[in-house]
RNA sequence: GCCCAAGUGGCGGAAUAGGUAGACGCACAGGACUUAAAAUCCUGCGGGUAUAACAACCCGUGCCGGUUCAAGUCCGGCCUUGGGCACCA
């Protein structure tokens, strides 16, 4: 027989025989395997489908073999914009593409026999099951979760379309290449941000990946401080700002306002009315990828107002500038520019104040130090690229100018002075003060310890004159001029390195260090400033304490024909009321144009006899939603649906749900694991709320597969003409053949380029699997001289299959079937248990194999078990290091004792010539692994 | 800019807990079988010094430094690539 025919025999086989049927309540341990279920493209199945099928199928078909009752289950996730823009283009309705999709892909999975329960097989798009979306949806409704806001959208004034974010990439329509804009939009929203901290301390109750669990943290975005309230000079508004860093508010040299901010009008003077009605146009016209993207230089302008600083009473002014943001926060923040980047440069550019209220600590602390003020002068010579610096050689290295500021001196002034006495430059040019140190050190000269604050600065030298320079007796060094690379490696002390860094990078200090110019604060480093200062604001009911989150509400609607069906009314009497849930589902109509309508509403709109309807409450006329759901909807419970597919009284009974407990194994790529995650989440956390899941949590562990991309190592794309078709590759080579090569081909989690030639020695491999057959002999147990090896690789595999390192699973049956090849024989035994574990993998040639052995179907039999004892062989073979270099290698028993050990590596021959004529220090041995021998 | 992941032969990749780096496979080279090809089998295959051959030695897991008897693996500092987020105060 050939492949083809072995493989359709077997694949007939499972299904006749029901081998993949998951039943609700069997007796066995329940175990669901769960991956994405994909968007059926026209395109058909890309082998990287096949690689994460293959990988859940081999885990599905060794669970079931040991014993558990597995839930494997298939469906499609077929809403969305490309069967909608393929319905536009062949007049067509959307769900006949989907169908004939859907048949294909089908097709595609069952030639490859992945051991899917088809029973539990439905579309997203099956009315039976959108029916619960809707339902669900009205739940949200019903529990306050849902409402309707005016949020701006991506908006194509040439296709008068309404874009996603992906289809405005770059702030053009994709279609039309005309400059998206923003227009506001009435929408519906499902309120997630509720739901932020429970999404992350529900993340405890999973064990996804961590990398995971980090793209969770990172969406929902907690940060934890403070709301603080400012006062308005000669005015009776106010307004509050969201910070984390409440600790610098004595550092707040002006505030900003979102331009969209309410009291912008309010407070603006009448000298500034005119700038501030300019910029806010400006802001307006600017779309959301402009605003953000464009963010090189900072803009703004001053409205005029001064607000008043409630710890120090000072008057600080009120800008207004886009890259405040009015979605996040209050809208408004203080802007502390000595410690914060934005902040910074903005006010660089308009030239506000900066001041330092917290100081860089280095040296370490210790009792009883003198206190001074100092200061550290880096001087630049452009002409020569070189830096001046004092070698104290021996005496305390080379440093930069530094000296004690004295009495009735600016520090300042006493940097000009010190670069004039000790090294006689007069005229140098200044061109910044660098934040304060605070520096703890010893001087052995004076044997104390000192704590300085120390100022640096950065000048230019103008020209080379001197003055004749001005030294102490003890002051000997020499004055030398260096380049960068010196610099670097030479200068070591903390103060100086640390003030050249900033002379080279000026910016803000974001670190954390004492607090200076801070009244009450002073002295304390960020954390004990922070608490403080939350206690203080909170006793003078100045501001509280307060949590924020990037995470925001969950946009519902989208102006597409093909998506659920949002089932609200419209009434004038009685707002939007919620159809009655007996009356979904909400079917899609059976039209055939689906062009979008001229003012951006949802195709649905244009179909009046869709569109009008009555009001459930009081029966008058009413109009229905035209908005549907988006992709996402479907995709946030699906896995709860294939727990209780056919159940038409509920999206998924209890008692199935409570047998099935939660995916215990869900795969899916990197791509979905933050948003799609989160939604489900948050999906599946507000059913339990509500009492209709029995956990907050219904997904286990997740894992993300990497990608199969092209020979050429880029992304398979039909435009770089590197797409491998999964049918070719049955047809010409078979399914085993491809799908032992998409677990063989590399790490699992990793990308990975497609190669043929690769796939090849993967045929090879199978070939020779069915060569075996011809060293068969009777025999019910193992091979002596196979033992140890059988029960290694059984032991290997089982590990590999399910820590996802199919590649070592592979290898190690390699390896298996080149011992095999080794013996002159094998026993039925030995080859059985060879395709047994590697059923998983390649299941039909190996049930094909198993069957002339004349044994039942492997997808009857159970899992070999392997014992520990067998595992470990009797002898081995460890290495010999002198000084840490491998310089032979001794055989050695299991568990042989460490005096023989010793004894044998001292006396291999190459061992003796390296420690002649040397002392042995001492001689460290690892049981089973390796021998060092320490000499001098 | 920030966060995450990864850098190992010609290539894909191994290396469980710090213990013989390069498993397994591909490609390549030589040989066997064959009229020939395919298939199959055998041998070699990180770089270098060296040798008739063996042996032996040196270097080697992105770069620099550290910890350790011992580092691909741990620590500190960089560089490069890929991915995610992107003015979130």
């Amino acid at each position: 027989m050939n492949n083809k025919e072995i493989e359709k025999k077997w694949q007939n086989y499972w299904i006749e025989h029901k081998k993949f049927e998951a039943k609700t309540n069997d007796i066995k341990d329940p175990y669901y395997i769960l991956v994405e279920f994909p968007y059926p493209s026209g395109a058909g199945l890309h082998v990287g489908h096949v690689r994460s099928y293959t990988a859940q199928d081999a885990l599905a078909r060794m669970k079931r073999m040991q014993g558990y009752n597995v839930l494997f289950p298939m469906g499609w996730d077929a809403f969305g914009a490309p069967a909608e823009q393929y319905a536009i283009k062949n007049h067509i309705h959307p769900k006949e593409a989907v169908k004939e999709n859907i048949k294909t892909f089908k097709k595609q999975m069952q030639t490859l026999g992945f051991s899917f329960d088809w029973d539990r097989e439905f579309s997203t798009t099956d009315p039976e099951y959108y029916k619960w979306t809707q339902w669900q949806f009205l739940q949200f409704y019903k529990h306050g979760m849902a409402y309707k806001d005016t949020i701006p959208v991506n908006w194509c004034p040439k296709c008068k379309s309404v874009l996603s974010n992906e289809d405005s990439a770059g702030g053009v329509c994709e279609r039309c290449g005309t400059k998206v804009i923003q227009k506001e939009k009435s929408q519906w929203m499902l309120k997630m941000s509720n739901y932020a901290e429970d999404l992350l301390t529900g993340l405890n109750d999973t064990n996804f990946a961590e990398k995971v669990k980090l793209g969770q943290i990172n969406w929902i975005g907690k940060s934890v401080g403070a709301e603080v309230t400012f006062k308005i000079k000669n005015s009776k508004e106010t307004f509050t700002v969201f910070t984390t860093r409440c600790d610098t508010l004595f550092g707040a040299t002006y505030c900003v306002l979102a331009p969209e901010h309410k009291i912008v009008d309010l407070i603006t003077t009448k000298e500034h009315k005119k700038e501030v009605e300019e910029y806010k146009k400006q802001c307006l016209l600017k779309n959301e990828l402009e605003r953000t993207e464009l963010n090189k230089e900072k803009t703004g302008v001053f409205t005029g107002a001064y607000a008043i600083n409630p710890v120090n009473n000072k008057e600080i002014p009120i800008y207004i500038s886009d890259y405040v943001l009015s979605t996040y926060g209050t809208g408004a923040i203080m802007a502390v520019p000595a410690h914060d980047e934005r902040d910074f440069e903005f006010a660089k550019k308009f030239n506000i104040p900066i001041i330092q209220v917290l100081e860089e600590t280095t040296g370490k602390i210790k009792e009883n130090e003198y206190k001074k003020n100092s200061i550290v002068a880096v001087l630049y010579d452009e002409k020569e690229d070189k830096y001046l610096t004092i070698n104290w050689h021996e005496k305390g290295g080379r440093l930069f100018i530094g000296g004690t500021i004295k009495d009735k001196e600016t520090a300042l002034e006493c940097a000009k002075r010190e670069i004039k006495e000790e090294t006689g430059y007069k005229n140098i040019e200044l061109i910044s003060e660098l934040p304060k140190i605070n520096h703890h050190y010893y001087a052995y000269n004076k044997d104390k310890y000192f704590n300085i604050e120390s100022t640096g600065y950065l000048f230019k030298l103008v020209n080379n004159e001197k003055d004749k320079q001005n030294l102490d007796e003890d002051e000997v060094f020499d004055i030398e001029w260096v380049d960068k690379k010196v610099i670097e490696k030479e200068i070591t002390d903390e103060l100086h390195k640390k003030t050249y860094e900033y002379a080279l990078n000026p910016g803000p200090m974001t670190g954390d260090g004492i607090h200076i110019n801070s009244g009450f604060l002073d002295g304390l480093n960020k954390e004990d400033a922070v608490n403080k200062m939350l206690e203080y604001l909170e006793e003078n009911k100045l501001g509280t304490k307060k949590v924020n989150y990037k995470m925001r509400d969950w946009i519902f609607s989208r102006q597409r024909f093909w998506g659920e069906p949002i089932p609200m009314i419209y009434c004038k009497n009685c707002g939007w009321v919620p159809m009655n849930e007996e009356d979904l589902p909400l079917l899609l109509p059976d039209v055939a144009e689906y062009e979008p309508t001229d003012n951006g509403e949802s195709p649905l709109a244009k179909i009046d006899e869709w569109v009008n309807t009555t009001c459930p409450k009081c029966g008058a006329k009413a109009k229905r939603e035209t908005d549907t759901m988006p992709n996402w909807a479907g995709s946030s419970w699906y896995f709860l649906r294939f727990m209780d597919p056919h159940n038409n009284k509920e999206f998924a009974g209890m008692e199935a749900m409570k047998y099935w407990r939660k995916v215990d194994w869900y795969n899916g790529g990197m791509e979905h694991t933050a948003r799609h995650l989160l939604y489900a989440r948050f999906w599946v956390q507000f059913l339990y709320n509500i009492g209709l899941v029995p956990s907050k949590e219904m997904i286990w562990t997740r894992v993300s597969h990497g990608m199969v991309l092209g020979s050429d190592n880029q992304k398979m794309s039909k435009s770089k003409g590197n797409v491998i078709n999964p049918d070719d590759i049955v047809n010409e080579f078979g399914a085993d053949t491809l799908r032992t090569y998409e677990l063989f081909m590399g790490d699992y989690q990793m990308d990975c380029p497609w190669n043929t030639d690769s796939l090849k020695g993967c045929k090879r491999f199978i070939d020779k699997v069915i060569r075996l057959k011809d060293k068969v002999i009777e025999g019910d147990s193992y091979s002596k001289s196979l033992e140890t090896i059988i029960n290694k690789s059984i032991k290997k595999v089982e590990n590999d299959l399910q820590t996802m390192a199919y590649n070592t699973a592979i290898s190690t049956l390699m390896i298996l079937v080149n011992k095999f090849e080794d013996e002159a024989s094998i026993t039925k035994a030995d080859y059985k248990v060879l395709l047994t574990l590697l059923n998983p993998i390649a299941p039909h040639i190996t049930e094909e194999l198993n069957e002339t052995l004349g044994y039942s179907p492997i997808c009857e039999s159970s899992w070999p078990k392997y014992d520990e004892a067998k595992t470990i062989d009797e002898e081995k073979e460890i290495g010999v290091q002198v000084n840490g270099k491998l310089r032979a290698s001794i055989k050695i028993k299991l568990d042989e004792n460490e005096e023989s050990i010793k004894e044998k590596a001292l006396n291999s021959e190459n061992v003796k010539k390296h420690i002649e004529n040397k002392t042995i220090i001492k001689i460290i041995v690892i049981p089973n692994k390796i021998v060092n021998v320490v000499v001098k």
